[in-house]
DNA sequence: GTCTATAGAAAGATAGAC
DNA sequence: GTCTATCTTTCTATAGAC
C-alpha cells in the first residue's frame, strides 16, 4: 500500500468538500468554479482534471450531501425509543434555521431543477425522509394513508420553518412552527 | 387628461410585469436584464432609463409581487365564514405546486438574501400571513401563544409542500402534506 | 423616452508547461 | 496531477443617436 495514499488528502476530495460548503451557503447555480477553487486552495486546471465540467462537480457534491443528510435523519428516526419519541425528536431537533436546509434550498436552484441528474439525489433524500417518518408512524398504529399524510406534513413543516426563519431573520419562527406541529401530533397520538 | 395615458401601457409597467414573471420562474439572481428586456419587448436603454440598476428593478418587482400575494391570502382569510372554514380554505387552496411559491423561493435567492431592501417585502409577506392566520385562530377561541404556533405551522406546511412537490416532481406530495395538516387541525378544533 | 451599439468585468472552460 | 495563463461567452451597465 503506497504511503502517499495515507498522507495526502487528494485534490478531488478537497474540491468536493469546498463545493458542498458553498452549495449550502449560496446554492449550486450561484457558486462559481473560481469560488470552489479559492476555498479549496486548488489550482484552476485541477478542477477540470477531476470533473469535466461544473455540472459534474455539482452532481458528485450534491449526491454526497444527500447521502450524508439522510444518514443524519436515520440516526434520529431509527432506534429503540417509542415511535412518537423518535418523530418528536426529529421534529424538535436543533437546526441552524437561518442557514436554510442544504437539500430543500436546491428545489429553488436553477442549476438543480434543470438537470435530472442533479435533481435525483434531492428526490431520493425527501422520499427517504418521508418513508422513514411514515414507517415510524405506522409502528405507532397509524394506517398507511394517514401515516403518509402526517409524514409529508412533518417534513413540510421543517422545510417551511427554514423559509419562515430566513424570511423574517428570526430562528424563533422555525421553533414556533415545529412546536405547533408537535402539539398537534401529541394531541392525536 | 392626456389620451396617451389611456392608450399606452408604459414601458416601466411592461418591464415590471416581465420581471415578476421571470422571478417566479427562475428567481431574482438567475434572471438577467437581457431576459427581462426580451420578454417585455423593450429595448436595452429603456430599462436603465426607468431603473438605475438591476437591483432597483428587483426591488420594485418584488415589492409588487409581495403586495399582490398578500391580497390574495387576505381574500381567503378574511370573510364571514367560520374561522376554521377560512383556515382550511387557505390550507387546502389549489396551488401550482410544481411552480413553487413566488415569495418562499426568494428565501434561497442570493440576490434577495444579500439585500435588506429586497428582503423587507418578503418578511412583510410572511409576517402578514402569520398575523392573518393567527387572528383567525384566536377568533375560534385559541389563546395567543397557541394560535401563533399553529399559524406558523400552517404557513410552513404550505411552504414545505412546495419544496416536497418540486423535489419529487409530484404535486400530490403537497396535497398529502396539507391534507395531513388539515386532519390534525380538525382534530383539535 | 426609446432605441442600437458597445464598453468593462466576470463567468465557464481550455492549453500547455512542469 | 497540478499549476499558470488565456480563450470565449455572457453578464451588467453606459454612450449616444433619434
Amino acid at each position: 500500500m503506497p504511503a502517499e495514499r495515507e498522507v495526502r488528502i487528494d485534490a478531488r476530495e478537497q474540491l468536493l468538500v469546498a463545493a458542498q460548503a458553498l452549495y449550502a451557503e449560496a446554492g449550486v447555480a450561484a457558486t462559481t468554479p473560481r469560488q470552489v477553487l479559492h476555498r479549496s486552495g486548488i489550482g484552476q486546471g485541477s478542477l477540470y482534471h477531476h470533473f469535466p465540467s461544473k455540472r459534474d462537480l455539482a452532481r458528485a457534491a450534491v449526491e454526497r450531501t444527500a447521502q450524508e443528510q439522510l444518514h443524519v435523519a436515520e440516526a434520529v428516526l431509527v432506534g429503540d425509543q417509542t415511535p412518537l419519541e423518535r418523530v418528536l425528536a426529529y421534529l424538535l431537533r436543533d437546526r441552524d434555521a437561518l442557514a436554510g436546509c442544504r437539500m430543500g434550498r436546491l428545489t429553488s436552484d436553477q442549476a438543480v431543477m434543470s438537470d435530472a441528474d442533479l435533481l435525483e439525489p434531492v428526490e431520493g433524500y425527501f422520499s427517504g425522509l418521508i418513508e422513514l417518518l411514515g414507517s415510524a408512524l405506522e409502528e405507532s398504529g397509524m394506517t398507511g394513508d394517514r401515516a403518509r399524510d402526517r409524514a409529508a406534513a412533518i417534513v413540510s413543516v421543517v422545510q417551511g420553518g427554514y423559509v419562515l426563519a430566513r424570511a423574517t431573520g428570526d430562528p424563533e419562527r422555525m421553533r414556533s412552527a415545529v412546536r405547533g406541529m408537535a402539539a398537534l401530533l401529541e394531541g392525536e397520538l
